[in-house]
DNA sequence: AATAGGCGTTGACGTCTATCAAGGGCAGAC
DNA sequence: GTCTGCCCTTGATAGACGTCAACGCCTATT
């Protein structure tokens, strides 16, 4: 068993809670290791998938962090998440077999490559990770309806203050601060995904430290007051 | 085979095309068949699953029209989806067990229930299921790619005029007009979806009319220039 | 037929965010 | 170390949409 064999492997990887379906025998998790095919590496700015790109595969993220945005036909685009790692990508090319969107990477990252046809094969006799599978794509409607609701009825200042709390939380998962994040992401690419302008952005920032809020110094963020940004989101008046 | 069991069969469905898998044998049809429980109608007004209730089917719509929303802590609501004929609700329901948001029907209506479980079992077995199963999840995220496009880019005309063009290409689908259609939503509920209150849905409508683009009596609508709308929404100049 | 209530339209005005513009800071390249 | 380019911040102004209000229409009910 060399370097190579134990990194490949799914069953020791430190991401499996996060990315496999949990309660599986050793048989069941060899099946799943071995529909792993590939890893594949992104540089820094570079794509995992373009939009009209043939769909032949899901990522699951092992390292780094993406966005995936889409486009309209006279320019404008749209960010539509940010992923990090043990979050899937690519569930969008599976109704036409074509991407309709792009996966940009915002720091050097590492995807294991998962061919989609292995994982509906595996699907119908593992019952686990074919609920696996459903709940993925569930979850993932589910946030755009977040998503959605926030584009539709909240303010700047909700937008941003949701967005950092969800941030953090997902961070937190995964093992790091409540409190302090580093954005890998520009202004610009936070308002897209939040329906505004960068300078918007950039000044909703500020009116946050100046309320004592949040500490900002470029991309790294130290939250103050998580209450604070929850009476935000939840459009309560702060309580003297 | 009395009349009853012809109107519960998949197989003798008009809507078939539309909710179900191509090229399955006779006996995979029957199967499917067996998988739909039962019929459930509900009235104008009445909910077919709220926010909060356990998930245990998806629906597919027989009959009438529905609309889905979620909901603020703080009581904002953001419609998330206009539903017709043969498309499936539910699948917001799958991650968590649990419905995360409310399906309203805006006219009385009749769904087909398809527990899921069963559908899941089914899904092992029948291969067209599973991935078709997949592709109607997956249409649902780049649908909704397309909404977060809408309310994070556009702005009030080109988002009522995408709405329009989306429902009347719906419905053309259904076999109704390319250029006339009945709205069975409200004007706030336009809004809701949109991003926008009811009054800029009003003015914009009326500005559609002054325009010449559509006639407008209350709910019914009849598009004079698909393309109009078109170069609004891809927000290009009129070509004179 | 009369009436009430929900729904839709329109106007006046206010607010929020976009736009335009200038300048500063940090990181990476040489 | 210096320089260049990108990113970010901040100010002034403009524009789009929201808010508040009044009124009209249509439907349903009695």
């Amino acid at each position: 068993m060399n370097l190579n064999t134990i990194k490949v492997a799914c069953s020791n990887c430190n991401l499996r809670e996060l990315c496999m379906p949990q309660g599986l025998t050793e048989a069941q998790i060899q099946r799943i290791d071995d529909m792993v095919a590939t890893r594949r590496k992104i540089k820094r700015g570079g794509t995992l998938f373009h939009n009209g790109e043939a769909f032949t595969s899901l990522y699951v993220i092992r390292t780094g962090f993406f966005k995936t945005c889409v486009a309209t036909e006279d320019g404008r685009d749209q960010v539509t998440g940010f992923q990090m790692a043990g979050e899937v990508i690519g569930l969008d090319g599976i109704v036409n077999d074509r991407h309709t969107c792009d996966a940009i990477a915002l720091e050097d990252a590492e995807v294991c490559v998962m061919p989609f046809d292995r994982i509906e094969e595996l699907s119908r006799e593992v019952t686990a990770l074919q609920s696996h599978v459903h709940k993925i794509m569930s979850r993932e409607i589910v946030r755009e309806h977040g998503v959605m609701l926030l584009l539709g009825s909240m303010r700047a200042e909700e937008r941003l203050a949701a967005f950092l709390l969800n941030l953090v939380q997902r961070l937190h998962t995964r093992g790091f601060s409540q409190s302090e994040l580093v954005l890998r992401m520009t202004r610009e690419e936070i308002g897209s995904y939040l329906g505004l302008k960068l300078e918007t952005v950039s000044r909703t920032f500020s009116k946050f430290v100046d309320d004592g809020i949040v500490e900002v110094r470029q991309r790294h963020v130290r939250i103050l007051s998580t209450d604070a940004l929850k009476r935000i989101v939840n459009n309560q008046q702060a309580c003297h």
